[in-house]
DNA sequence: GCCAACGTTGGC
DNA sequence: GCCAACGTTGGC
């Protein structure tokens, strides 16, 4: 089981919004190798911090791995037909009772070098086993 | 294959 | 709104 670390921006699309969709999401739009790669290394099951950024700057909840990677619906295919944007499903777990803030997390000498503070622009991250238990318990979990 | 130009992300 | 970081594009 691994963990990682999905970026929104909450005026797009909100942790709140997932939750009242009742659907799972397809976690749609991403348009980096990098960040495709790490949701197709992902497994049914893994679960995610869903971090606000821009407005809030904030880790606000937990969602769960509930459809392995396949075709963005909204990508459009390359010039040989092949879309080779993928995403997977997402589903809520539970909010974070008190967010944990990026400017919180940069001043954890524990949690500095996470991905989300070192590879700032990549949307869709890792985080370690370490790093997600600091933070449930930093965010009242 | 290198690298300059350009576009995008996201914090500030 | 600005700008640093960095990924992508395209000329050579």
């Amino acid at each position: 089981m691994a963990y990682w670390l999905m970026k929104s921006e909450p005026d797009v699309l909100s942790y709140d919004d997932v939750v009242a969709k009742g659907v799972p999401e397809e976690w749609h739009g991403v348009r980096n190798y990098t960040a495709r790669n790490n949701m197709r290394a992902m497994r049914l099951g893994d679960e995610a911090f869903f971090y606000h950024s821009n407005i809030g700057k904030q880790i606000v909840g937990i969602v769960r791995v509930v459809a392995l990677a396949h075709p963005d619906s909204t990508a459009e295919p390359n010039d040989k037909g092949q879309v080779v944007w993928e995403c997977v499903d997402v589903a809520p777990v539970r909010k974070l009772p008190k967010p944990v803030t990026l400017d919180t997390i940069k001043q954890t000498p524990a949690l500095a070098g996470m991905a989300l503070v070192k590879l700032s622009r990549l949307s869709v991250g890792p985080v370690t086993e370490a790093e997600w238990r600091l933070i449930l318990e930093m965010g009242g979990l």
